[in-house]
DNA sequence: GGAAGTTTACTCGGATAGGTCATGTCCGAGTTGCATTGG
DNA sequence: CCAATGCAACTCGGACATGACCTATCCGAGTAAACTTCC
């Protein structure tokens, strides 16, 4: 199990945008403040975009901003953004093959396990859903909201 | 972020070694019971071994058994087994990168966006960790062990 | 000076390529129980 | 009848092929602001 390198891209790219509240930051921007390659970084703000927690707007001066205020976005809705939603688990029943295959009429419950691996990734939304972009700048020191206010905002 | 199948292979042929207690069962014996390939399969079973959730023993009439009691193996252990014990999410330090780098003196503490990140991954892991196999297979009708044991002994 | 047309800067989407890892197969080495053989 | 030897079944580990997905790059289409031009 591995989540993608560009979930790291997204988070971050999302809490700089925090840290630029009204301003608009181009892709080109973010790419070079962190060092990204800009082609791909693209590829990866429009899925936040297409997710409703970014709003990307065309023509000069224009860029992504946050779509809603930093503390409606969860880091599970930049999680599912970039790697989806479903579980890593997927359940193939194969309790029903081979020769040890039950009959459906035993099947019509989930099977215990999938069951036990969906509790498990719930425990995982949850403790993502809980944490806001808000509080991922909450506790930030003031001089850094500051400094990427310097170096994003286009003057 | 997605699972590797063979974690399903590896749940379901150990609790299927749960219920034939004392009994060793070989690859072939399993592969034919879930219909699977038995060659791949002996790399996950020897994962297993490896990791002290079952014993093999070699010659015929050799095969796998469990190595611990049913309630002192974990969905976890068998999970890590199949698919490593690193959390998911790797922080690369971009903060670190780019035109944006923040230096190492702001940097000595984990970024707040792993943390988040590790907290997830422990939530996950803590709900995998309080069900055993004992537990999975606690919960079957009486009919489901004794015809595994049927299929799975030989005589 | 103002309106229309042109240029520029940027996002969006598709096409394509390489790298990594899970999946799957095959084969040889080593080990152990069983059968056979010889005393 | 017992011990020693050979055979068979099985696990273990490595080598190798395939496919899916993440990473990465490039290019063209579309859009909106800014700039130029002309009346």
């Amino acid at each position: 199990m591995k989540l993608p390198e560009s979930l790291e891209w997204a988070l971050h790219c999302t809490t700089a945008l925090a840290q630029v509240p009204g301003e608009t930051v181009s892709t080109a921007q973010l790419a070079e403040h962190f060092d990204l390659p800009t082609a791909y970084l693209s590829k990866q703000l429009a899925l936040l975009v297409r997710a409703g927690v970014l709003s990307g707007t065309t023509g000069p001066r224009g860029g992504f901003r946050l779509a809603r205020p930093t503390s409606e976005i969860t880091v599970l809705d930049i999680v599912e953004a970039i790697d989806g939603a479903g579980n890593p688990y997927l359940c193939r029943e194969i309790r029903q093959q081979g020769r040890g295959a039950l009959p459906a009429s035993q099947c019509r419950e989930r099977c215990t396990i999938a069951t036990t691996m969906d509790r498990a990734h719930q425990a995982w939304r949850d403790s993502l859903r809980s944490m806001t972009v808000a509080d991922l700048i909450g506790d930030l020191p003031a001089s850094i909201p500051e400094r990427t206010r310097r170096l994003l905002s286009r003057g």
